[in-house]
RNA sequence: GCCGGAGUGGCGAAAUAGGCAGACGCAAGGGACUUAAAAUCCCUCGGCCGCAAGGCCAUACCGGUUCGAUCCCGGUCUCCGGCACCA
């Protein structure tokens, strides 16, 4: 048998052309079959693909090439999450317009995921920059103004000098920009929002519910809307009307404060410091402050700093007077921006009083304070009340549920959950986005453009300085237009979405791509929705999902999503690292993609990606390592090539096979039986790879010089390792199936059924134990009893030696495994 | 600080209703074929002791439950990830 090369472009490129001509991957909805939508997070077009979406999708694409074996009806999209930032970089660096940018990294990326080989269906792509697409995000903006969820206002913003736009509390990472990583200042800006916070406790309640879901990004997601509950409580202002009103979650320890602390940029400050004596020197802390804050943003913990306003406050119980301070601690966004302060039993209020002399007051025992008088610290443990009027005496879990109801009753405060999670920031002073559909008329104020006059499109002649402020504005045909309503002259909004907008419900739109009356049609969504696996980097737990989640709720509000969660199963699949560190271009430790395929083929990519580590693991890359799969292909290869090599042969039914391949015989229908139950789980992609390659080592054991008998085993194991193989390495799976004489595509074909007669053994290996430890392994029939296991044990040589001098005290057994002599000095 | 997750050979990793620890692959060593190399094939491969048969130790560390623990329980250490002046 000579030995023949693994020609693996000439294998792949014709089998590429196979699944073209029976357009092998068009979707059609099929009602006799169980839908499985399988999705993969679509790429930003940067340009050239990297490991990470060959691991990323190699992992998207087995499972939907499996399901496809198991009888569903498949939707396997894929498209492009087209709008960002770098393409207008490039368009600055290189002189190229962002839309010629991204088609020409579209057109090549494109072309680079099918030498992959990926059972996409391509006639859905999408591409969020085209104007079919961000028409929608117009529209679903619209949608969202109408219902109140979308509004505008002004305030202090996260902003990035380098990248000249705003940023999301969520893209601000340690204080510097996600993208650019330079330092994250504040500026006083009008901007748009949606109201995410409205979605809040659904978004966090319903987490549980997200069974199929890694446990670590539904934490994550919690953490990050993060639910307090606690109670806010009303101190009256003295010469003011109204009251300002704290957030606490320690209302048990309100007879404890000493002091009121608001942040310097709260909305009231400044009417309220109108009547302050120290109004000027108040009024230069507070700038002084958000300036500083700005700047030390990246900073491990500002130093705490505070002013007393002047103002003063009663308490709500005792009706003593409280200093209101200003507070540089204090977060304006989160709570009230107002917080109470009881050094005694706070950390940060107990720093803060030290620091500026104000008095300390226990009102909640300390077991362990060693002395009374001044604490030496704070005491946030459990404890009695004392000092607390009518309260005294209780124990603090009674005190926080008594001392709110009280509150409650006379109309002083209420029990609330308050949110870490802040309203989303959408609006960029960007060009290579989708534009606000919104006008700005002097006499009507702010105009939503008519639903018949979308889309508004991104005009393509746009010089782009990269100075800063929105490119849109130095746009005079695109600024300037009439009222919808009255025709005056008036002006565009000229800011683009945040394009985490784009990604927030693209799912939806692959499952109706080209409808032009609406996103999409209820219809269509009804009968792909939801998304039933989804893969994708951990890098997204957060952001995209949340705001994936949160469109899907409001769509289905609006009576458009048939369902209100997008994703029913979540695979977040780990980090490729090349020398302990995750691949990048600035440590030079990428590994080219294409360079691989051109040396070891497509299949060889994904089968490595795939076997080298668990999907959701870090993968540690490993240039050897490839090989090892290559090997395996090659030596795979070799075998048909040897079987096909006797010629045809004759079926045989019924025939008696000699013990030896009867056990081939088995070690197939187990190798079906493992993958299957590999795959059919936490898609154990890399267990299933590694019993394929039993499996071959297996069958390199038969040589089909040897007999029909032989032949006939090999052929049954070869076209069941073909079906077995053709999730990960596609390509060689549907040359073996057509070289071995079988029908049609192996990617239509039924995942292959285990024959029970095969699995059956004549023997199998019993494990002999004494105390515990193995001594012995015993080759009896399945179903041997506890008394004949015993008696094969005890006339064995090892275990009687071993049992020498002792007295069996008792037998365990379990059948059809283990007998566990317990034996012990006499 | 709070919340998650993980610690198994030289390396990537297997194995848990508690039952042979290290499947599969990489690397390494030895051998066959070859003028030679590549490719391929065969053997060895956790540590220690032993000529061998075999024995002892070993799943981060300490302890517990059990006939039996990588797996369950309690404690300790280390590493990774997320959030963080959140009241």
């Amino acid at each position: 048998m000579s030995q023949q090369p693994y020609p693996f472009k000439e294998i792949e490129s014709t089998v590429q052309r196979l699944w073209k001509e029976h357009h092998s991957f068009r979707t059609e909805i099929n009602p006799d079959k169980p839908k499985f939508y399988c999705l993969e997070m679509f790429p930003y077009p940067s340009g050239r693909i990297h490991m990470g979406h060959v691991r990323n999708y190699s992992i998207g694409d087995a499972l939907a090439r499996y399901k496809r074996m198991r009888g569903y009806n498949i939707l396997h999209p894929m498209g492009w999450d087209a709008f960002g930032l770098p393409a207008e970089n490039a368009a600055i660096s290189r002189n190229i317009p962002p839309a010629t940018w991204t088609t020409d990294n579209i057109a090549h990326m494109k072309e680079q995921l099918q030498k992959l080989g990926l059972s996409y269906d391509w006639d859905r792509e999408v591409a969020t920059c085209l104007p079919e697409y961000y028409r929608w995000n117009q529209w679903m903006f619209l949608k969202f103004l109408e219902r109140g969820l979308a509004y505008k206002k002004g305030g202090l913003l996260n902003w990035c000098d380098q990248c000249a736009t705003v940023l999301a509390n969520e893209q601000v990472e340690e204080g510097l920009c996600w993208r650019c990583k330079s330092p994250v200042e504040l500026r006083s800006l009008e901007q748009w929002y949606l109201k995410i916070t409205d979605y809040a406790k659904e978004l966090h309640d319903t987490l549980d519910d997200l069974s199929g879901w890694p446990e670590k990004v539904r934490t994550m997601q919690a953490n990050w809307i993060g639910p307090s509950g606690g109670t806010r409580i009303n101190f009256s202002i003295i010469g003011h009307p109204g009251h300002l009103t704290v957030f606490t979650t320690r209302p048990d320890t309100l007879f404890g404060v000493t002091f009121v602390t608001i942040a310097p940029e709260h909305e009231e400050l400044k009417t309220l410091l109108s009547s302050s004596p120290v109004r000027e020197k108040a009024e230069a802390f507070i700038h002084e402050t958000l300036h500083k804050r700005a700047a030390e943003r990246n900073m491990e913990v500002t130093e705490k700093e505070g002013m007393d306003s002047g103002i003063r406050l009663l308490h709500p119980l005792t009706g003593e007077e409280v200093a209101l301070w200003i507070g540089n601690f204090v977060v304006a966004g989160y709570g009230t921006g107002v917080v109470m302060g009881v050094p005694a039993h706070d950390t940060r209020d107990f720093e803060f009083a030290r620091k500026y002399g104000i008095p300390v007051k226990p009102v909640i025992s300390n077991p362990q304070a060693t002395s009374i008088g001044n604490p030496e610290e704070a005491w946030t443990g459990s404890g009695t009340l004392m000092d607390s009027g009518i309260f005294s005496g209780l124990s603090n879990e009674e005190g926080k549920q008594a001392i709110t109801r009280h509150l409650e009753e006379k109309g002083l405060g209420q029990s609330v959950t308050t949110y870490r999670l802040r309203d989303w920031g959408i609006s960029r002073q960007r060009y290579w986005g989708t534009p606000i559909p919104v006008i700005y008329c002097p006499s009507c104020g702010m105009v939503p453009v008519p639903e018949s006059e979308l889309p508004v499109l991104l005009p393509r002649n746009v010089s782009l300085s990269g100075k800063g402020g929105s490119p849109l504005a130095e746009h005079p045909e695109f600024l300037h237009v009439k009222c919808p309503k009255c025709g005056g002259d008036s002006r565009r909004e000229t800011d683009t979405m945040d394009t985490f907008i784009d990604s927030s419900w693209y799912f939806l739109r692959f499952t109706d791509p080209t409808n032009d009356t609406l996103p999409f049609s209820r219809q269509n969504a009804s009968h792909w929705m939801p998304v039933d696996q989804y893969v994708g980097g951990v890098e997204h737990a957060i952001l995209h999902l949340l705001y994936a989640r949160f469109f899907t709720k409001v769509l289905n509000d609006i009576g458009l999503s048939p369902v209100r969660e997008p994703f029913k199963a979540l695979l977040t699949q780990g980090m490729v690292l090349k020398d302990g560190s995750k691949m990048s271009k600035s440590k030079g430790n990428v590994v080219d993609p294409d360079m691989l395929i051109d040396r070891y083929g497509a299949d060889t990519v994904r089968l490595f990606t795939l076997f080298s580590a668990p999907p959701d693991k870090d993968l540690a890359w490993d240039d050897k390592a490839v090989e090892g799969a290559f090997r395996f292909l090659g030596r795979l290869s070799q075998k048909a090539h040897d079987l096909l090599a006797q010629g045809p042969m004759d079926i045989v039914p019924g025939e008696l096979l000699s013990p030896a391949l009867r056990l081939v015989r088995t070690k197939i229908h187990e190798t079906i039986q493992d993958v299957s139950r590999d795959l059919a789980g936490d898609a154990q992609m890399n267990t299933a790879i590694a019993r394929l390659m039993e499996l071959l080592n297996t069958l390199s054991g038969v040589d089909p010089q040897t007999g029909d008998a032989e032949r006939r085993v090999l052929h049954e194991g070869l076209v069941t390792m073909a079906t077995l193989l053709s999730p990960f390495a596609p390509h060689l799976a549907q040359h073996l199936w057509s070289q071995l004489g079988q029908k049609g595509m192996v990617a239509d074909t039924a995942w292959p059924s285990v024959d029970p007669e095969a699995l059956k053994r004549d023997v199998v290996a019993f494990v002999v134990q004494v105390n515990g430890k193995l001594r012995a392994t015993l080759m009896l029939p399945p179903a041997t009893g506890e008394d004949e296991l015993r008696e094969n044990a005890l006339g064995d040589e090892r275990i009687q030696r071993t049992l020498e001098g002792l007295v069996i005290k008792k037998v365990v057994y379990v059948p059809g495994k283990l007998l566990n002599i317990v034996a012990g000095p006499a």
